[in-house]
RNA sequence: GGACCCGUAGCUUAGUGGUAGAGCGCUACCUUCACACGGUAGAGGUCCCCGGUUCAAAUCCGGGCGGGUCCACCA
């Protein structure tokens, strides 16, 4: 039995205010998210977002649209989500942060102690940070959330790595590697940005014996470098010069000038120098033509002794005095301003250099094509985001370079034994740190040296699936749960988290992450163009979630299509915010006209008013529509039938056309039959918007339905399905004829400046649908008193 | 240079073969017994351009143009 709902617990406004911070603490207390996950389960492996102690609108945009699936999965199947919530603060990222936030240099302090103040830090920002996403209302249990840098998350990363020496698919190898002089690590491929540098073309003058030749460089400061000149094969010019010595310049020692056909005759002089190492395509040719290496600078940037008379100057100096010397010496024979692309580490900025060092390496490029086949087995929502993982595993140069010369991160749990022999830690003693612990497996008294590299940032996020299902505690049961059913993330790092965590799950479980991945798009300014800090277009949603609220904010984010960008327009924010004021003031005056209802209808469906038949038939249809566009992964489209169905169908015509019968039924069930149809439009209505806002939808559904259907929250409510006895087709053709009566009789009205309860004497219908059975409905919603209908062509007359 | 996405009302967009739909904004009217954080109605569109297929094209095909993104280009 339900209680009657009186005026005095409906405030005529909803209070989101107050509402929205009630359940989302009442949602921890209940735990209503907790879910311990299954064969059966919906599995989501979140994004740990790297902490930085704010949420960007981006992740607003993003974080929402994957809880509408988490959300709408978990009515779907009543419970069966699980949404775990985590935080990336390993690595490089963290690091900057903490220096920045400290204001300290980890190259300046012990790595214990730097170590210890990242993790101090972490602790005293995250509650903030994470608590940007509870006010999001993000549906994950936050009660146990995990950190990519805590023991569980180590040891997972550890564990993944043992495999894969064990499996031989990773190696440890000194050679040239992007380097970053201003972090001071080797980078992956993938963390190259390209930024477009003014520069300048010099034409550098050689010396063959007594003759001459030419180069043009954009970076004269690798003179000191140089190991050989190229020239294209079919050049003319160069050809006759193959195998001879060149002089260098400045330096004075020999380098042969070699011919290969990746040099392009058009380019510059046609002839250009070979150095260890100014860019990718230097190393290519360093191997190719096994040529002399000489590395000019340290892992700080500077040029060192192999330079001469250069070593100890900054890149930059040095530039600026060989030119001026070559200058001097009547080398430097022309220069040409030019604007080129030049490859920069995406985490600062800074120009990549090549330097050959010790690295470890995960062997990728011998299974390229089945990385794209890996690829090919999962659904990727938008399907086109696929090609971009297709494009970029076939355009791989490189394998995958995952230790970094860092200190905030996961450890290799490696040491160097005195045999020469390499020892990795025994899973059952993970994690480890090579510092402090010993591998089990070298003898007691043999002296060991550590790794001390630590991992990519990669290396560790890139078993988040592993790491949710708890792959080091209870490997069967996770390999069992493998694949997960969706992977939410952003379009910018398809190359890194996807890519790389189809290469992990592959290599150390040989399935692919997840069955579907989901991805967002970007939130730009209103003209298109990307927020950044520098351009001072950046929108923080906290300001935003303040001044409206989360679902209305939430609401935003369902209006668009997966991995499409939207245009930050505060303006479309209000629709949001009227659909949720729209929805408040619908439901409650629902409520109050069911509050002398106590489920008591029970006669058949066919014995129920034709209006009320109408309006359920539709409701049903459209339930069908919105589980159709939730399993394409269309929540934008399962917003846009909702809402258009609650606006048009349900507020301006149905709730009009059933007043008369609750104010003034004619007989007692006249009125329940319109009570049944409230109770069950207004019921699945509040359920189908309670994944895009869920805050206003439980302070309704806790009114009324929670009792109803015995459950704590709308969230763990099943959504109705669609049922094919309320289908309905002769109340929906019926249905549509009076809401067209009706929508003439507005225009009528609006055009003779008449209020729309003015009264009608006469309403005279032409119709050749059979408008009997709602006659009465007809009557009272348009306040006519008289009416006729014939049959005929569709026709109005008011009187 | 290659690939992908996009081009529909002033703005943001829905619409994949059959009379162009919505929200915001704009205009007029209505303080109507859930709702002025409202309602009702209205104005506003060569569906980027040019060809082709078709009885029929915003939609399919080809070629442009414009915008965005990714990759390559770094001598």
């Amino acid at each position: 039995m339900t209680n009657p709902v009186a005026e005095a617990d409906l405030p005529a406004r909803y209070d989101s205010k107050a509402s929205e911070p009630k359940w989302q603490q009442r949602w921890e207390q209940d735990g209503t998210y907790v879910h311990e996950p299954s064969e059966e389960s919906f599995t989501i492996d979140t994004p740990p977002p790297t902490v930085s102690g704010k949420m960007h609108i981006g992740h607003a945009y993003s974080y929402a649209q994957q809880d509408f699936y988490a959300r709408y999965n978990r009515m779907r199947t009543g419970g069966m989500v699980f949404f775990p919530f985590g935080t990336d603060d390993n690595g490089l990222p963290t690091e900057r942060l903490v220096e920045k936030l400290k204001g300290v240099k980890s190259t300046r302090m012990d790595r214990a102690e730097f170590r210890k103040l990242c993790f101090d830090t972490i602790q005293e920002i995250k509650p903030d940070f994470i608590s940007d996403w509870k006010r999001l209302g993000m549906s994950c249990d936050f009660n146990t959330t995990y950190s990519t840098i805590d023991p569980r998350c180590q040891a997972t990363s550890q564990r993944s790595f043992i495999d894969l020496f064990r499996k031989d698919r990773v190696y440890r190898l000194e050679s040239p590697v992007a380097w970053c002089v201003q972090c001071q690590t080797a980078i992956a491929q993938a963390e190259f940005d390209n930024v477009d540098q003014q520069s300048s073309f010099n034409d550098i003058n050689f010396s063959i014996g007594d003759e001459h030749v030419t180069i043009a460089t954009t970076r004269p400061e690798l003179i000191p470098a140089c190991v050989a000149l190229a020239a294209h094969p079919e050049d003319k010019r160069y050809a006759k010069y193959h195998g001879k010595k060149v002089m260098v310049p400045l330096l004075n020692y020999e380098v042969p000038l070699i011919l290969d056909d990746k040099v392009e005759l058009e380019k510059g002089t046609g002839l250009m120098m070979v150095c260890t190492f100014g860019d990718k395509d230097d190393v290519d040719k360093w191997f190719r033509h096994k040529l002399d290496t000489r590395v000019i600078f340290t892992p700080y940037g500077k040029l060192n002794e192999l330079a001469g008379k250069y070593a100890g100057l900054s890149m930059k100096d040095a530039r600026k005095q060989i030119l001026d010397d070559l200058q001097a010496e009547g080398r430097l024979l022309g220069q040409k301003q030019i604007t080129h692309a030049v490859n920069v580490h995406e985490r600062c900025g800074t120009g990549i250099e090549f330097l050959k060092t010790w690295q470890w390496y995960v062997k990728v490029l011998d299974i390229k094509d089945t990385l794209v086949k890996r690829g090919e087995e999962i659904e990727w929502h938008p399907e086109f985001m696929q090609v971009r993982y297709k494009h970029w595993v076939e355009n791989l140069n490189w394998d995958w370079c995952i230790s970094r010369q860092r200190h905030f991160g996961v450890p290799f749990p490696v040491w160097y034994g005195k045999d020469g022999q390499v020892y990795v830690a025994d899973e059952d003693q993970l994690p480890v740190d090579p510092f402090t612990d010993r591998p089990k497996s070298a003898p007691a008294n043999l002296e060991l040296t550590p790794e001390t590299d630590v991992m990519d940032t990669w290396a560790t996020s890139s078993v988040t699936p592993q790491i949710i299902l708890g792959w080091n505690e209870d490997s069967a049961k996770a390999q069992r749960l493998m694949p997960t059913s969706m992977r939410p993330q952003a379009q910018d790092i398809i190359r890194t988290w996807a890519f790389y965590t189809i290469v992990k799950a592959h290599l150390n479980n040989g399935v692919v992450p997840w069955k579907n991945i989901v991805i967002s798009g970007y939130v730009t300014d209103p003209k298109g163009e990307k927020m950044s800090k520098s351009k001072g277009n950046v929108i923080d949603p906290r300001a935003i979630i303040d001044k409206y609220c989360a679902d209305v904010v939430r609401y935003w984010a369902a209006g668009t299509k997966l991995g499409e960008d939207v245009p930050f327009n505060e303006n479309e924010l209000k629709e949001g915010n009227r659909t949720m004021t729209k929805l408040w003031n619908a439901s409650r005056f629902a409520l109050l006209n069911l509050s002398d209802y106590h489920d008591e209808w029970t006669g058949r469906f066919d014995e129920l008013e034709i209006m009320d038949r109408w309006i359920l038939s539709r409701m049903n249809r459209v339930s069908k529509e919105y589980h159709d566009a939730f399993a394409a992964y269309e929540h934008a489209r399962a917003k846009m039938v909702l809402e258009q169905f609650f606006w048009s169908d349900f507020c301006d015509n149905y709730l009009e056309i059933s007043k008369g019968r609750i104010y003034e039924p004619k007989d007692e069930m006249q009125k329940r039959s319109a009570q049944f149809a409230l109770q069950h439009v207004l019921s699945a209505m509040v359920k189908m918007f309670a994944p895009f806002m869920p805050f206003v939808t439980e302070e309704i559904y806790q009114l009324r339905f929670a009792k109803i259907d015995g459950k704590s929250s709308v969230h763990l409510a099943l959504l109705s399905q669609f049922r094919e006895d309320w289908s309905d087709q002769q109340a929906e053709i019926v249905g549509a004829e009076v809401v067209k009566v009706i929508e003439t009789v507005r225009r009528h009205k609006t055009a003779n400046k008449l209020a729309m309860n003015a009264p009608l004497v006469k309403l005279s219908v032409t119709t050749d649908v059979d408008l009997t059975l709602a006659e009465n409905d007809l009557l009272s919603t348009t306040k006519a008193q008289g009416f006729t209908h014939q049959k005929g062509g569709f026709d109005v007359k008011v009187e």
